[in-house]
RNA sequence: GCGCUCGUGGCUCAAUUGGAUAGAGCAACAGACUUCGGAUCUGUAGGUUAUAGGUUCGACUCCUAUCGAGCGCGCCA
């Protein structure tokens, strides 16, 4: 929509324009400033300027009106501009908003190690991701989402070590020494019971053994993951192992030396990445010949980029922030572009219940277990308050709120605008296809105003997409809802003399509500 | 100490990325049901945008300093 009027204002002005949403509804649907940057070129008062543009816009059969209000030059779209857009939205649902994109996108987020189950920090991740990933889809670009799986590197071991050590406790009833920095909650008796189960008892009798145990309770974490994961309805195209990429080392490191990004010194290969705004050089290659967590990542995204994608995102914990860097400067000395790679950081969560810090369950060691917040306020809910706030910011919310059914609770307020705009149509008998060749000829201000909001929809997702801030998604459907129900309030529909039109209006505004919500995985209910 | 991120009504968050009178929800108070589902709506009240300067037609947004919060500053991952 905002496409459209570009370009048709690209025929009157030879300016680049900016578009924006008039801070009130009755100036128009669309507003330019542009006055106020031609203001100086063109020495003369911004709002002599808008005058002078309004006046060459004014005859555009596709703007009902254009008016000049204190420099700004508000548009208003005709009847027939938004008749044609919200038919074709009805009839063409699932490509409401979907143009052609052309660009490859690799997204990686979640990245979680496969130590434990998921907790509530990584679902904020997992849910942002996934939420950007099925929009970016929508939107027409051809994404795949990847997990990388940290299945190399001593925690795995002391994964297993820990399981060693509880199965000696728990089942041997020995009483070892733990050390400190060993894993611990439930989780870990849960899997020494599975160990013995699949190798038997005796397994926990030989330290030797660990190793075994370490690679069974990896791959049993990884599959909790997966369903810590479908509890909220993410999947992903893709899994990559640490492990596996540890095999094409040499490849990128001699890539690395091609390009002399890496040194040697005290016995340890360090890459200069201070040269590329790092604070510091990095180690790559300890003295025992073993390659670092960075040189793991180094191979992986020098996999990602040979597979020549036109943007990567990464998502990561905002206590990564420190590490962007480092991954950047060995992009770039392995000879890609670095600014390709946008890492998007996930803040910390704290979850309140009734005004008090959420207890932590015993079963989780100490955080909070996504599972358990997802077991006590479902899936709906859990990603909707993920998507209301920026992610670079922390965020506290109360569980409590997420349990009540009205309009504290986001989610039913949406879903109940939704819910009734379907009972209204299916009251009226009508159906929405003979709905969608009905021309709105005689819609009141308010109703025209609603009407456009639900059409902005396609615009908010680029915006989203684009700026990578679902929370404005969630603030949309939102203010729609609102409208709505506003609206549902001061009009009656059926036995109206355009009952149609309003009908046709409504039918409008629930495709924008339910691919809204589709998008960020929640499914619009009909009835409640 | 250094670096990154941030600071907006009592609470949780917005603000079209430098634009029009800083907006929503919760909580508080006052109203609206012979209804196309009141799980809703209408209204009132609440702000020196942490503080002090600066940049310009114009600042919550950019710059500088100060105060405060979180995170990072491993050859852990």
């Amino acid at each position: 929509m905002k496409k459209k009027v570009y370009q048709i204002l690209e025929k009157y002005i030879d300016e680049k324009i900016i578009l924006e949403k008039p801070k009130d509804a009755k100036f128009g649907h669309f507003a330019t400033p542009i006055a106020f940057s031609l203001a100086k070129k063109l020495r003369k008062s911004p709002m002599i300027i808008a005058d002078e543009l309004v006046n060459k816009i004014i005859d555009e059969p596709n703007f009902k009106e254009v008016t000049a209000i204190k420099g700004f030059v508000n548009i208003k779209l005709s009847s027939e501009f938004l008749d044609e857009y919200s038919s074709y939205a009805l009839k063409n649902e699932n490509k409401f908003g979907k143009s052609d994109k052309n660009k490859k996108i690799l997204l990686e987020y979640v990245s979680a190690n496969p130590t434990g189950p998921l907790h509530i920090g990584h679902a904020r991740g997992a849910i942002l991701g996934d939420t950007l990933y099925q929009i970016a889809r929508h939107l027409g670009y051809e994404i795949t989402s990847e997990y990388y799986i940290n299945d190399a590197g001593n925690q795995i071991e002391m994964l297993g070590n820990s399981v060693f050590l509880v199965g000696q406790e728990e089942i041997l009833n020995l009483s070892p020494q733990f050390p400190d920095e060993f894993y611990r909650g439930e989780y870990i008796k849960d899997l020494a019971s599975k160990t013995a189960q699949k190798f038997g008892e005796t397994i926990f009798e030989d330290k030797k053994n660990i190793e075994k145990i370490s690679n069974f309770a990896k791959d049993e974490m990884l599959e909790l993951i997966k369903l810590n994961l479908q509890s909220v309805n993410i999947e992903f195209d893709g899994f990559v192992s640490e492990k596996e990429m540890f095999k094409k080392w040499n490849n990128s490191l001699t890539k690395l030396e091609k390009n002399s990004a890496v040194y040697t010194k005290d016995d340890k290969l360090w890459l200069k990445s201070s040269e590329c705004g790092d604070e510091k050089d990095r180690v790559v290659v300890r003295d025992n010949g073993q390659p670092t967590y960075l040189a793991g990542d180094v191979i992986y995204h020098d996999d990602k980029f040979k597979r020549n994608y036109d943007q990567y995102i990464n998502i990561w914990g905002a206590d990564h922030h420190g590490y962007i860097a480092r991954v950047k400067s060995a992009i770039k000395f392995l000879g890609y572009d670095e600014s390709q790679l946008e890492v998007i950081l996930s803040q910390m969560v704290s979850l309140l219940k009734d005004g008090e810090p959420y207890k932590m369950s015993k079963r989780a060691g100490n955080f909070i277990l996504m599972s358990d917040v997802v077991d006590e306020v479902g899936s709906d809910a859990l990603r909707f308050i993920f998507l209301t706030k920026k992610s670079d910011t922390h965020l506290d919310f109360d569980i409590e709120m997420l349990k009540k059914e009205d309009s504290s609770n986001p989610v039913y307020y949406i879903n109940y605008a939704h819910a009734r705009i379907n009972q209204v149509i299916a009251k009226s008998g009508k159906n929405i296809e003979s709905l969608s060749d009905v021309k709105f000829s005689s819609l009141d201000e308010s109703a025209e105003n609603l009407l456009f909001n639900a059409l902005l929809l396609p615009e908010v997702l680029e915006d989203v997409f684009n700026q990578k801030a679902p929370q404005k998604l969630a603030d949309y459907l939102k203010t729609l809802a609102g409208s709505l129900h506003k609206f549902y309030n001061s009009h009656k529909v059926i036995g109206a003399d355009n009952e149609d039109e309003l009908l046709k209006l409504l039918a409008t505004v629930a495709v924008s509500i339910r691919v809204g919500l589709k998008l960020i995985g929640i499914q619009a209910k009909y009835k409640m």
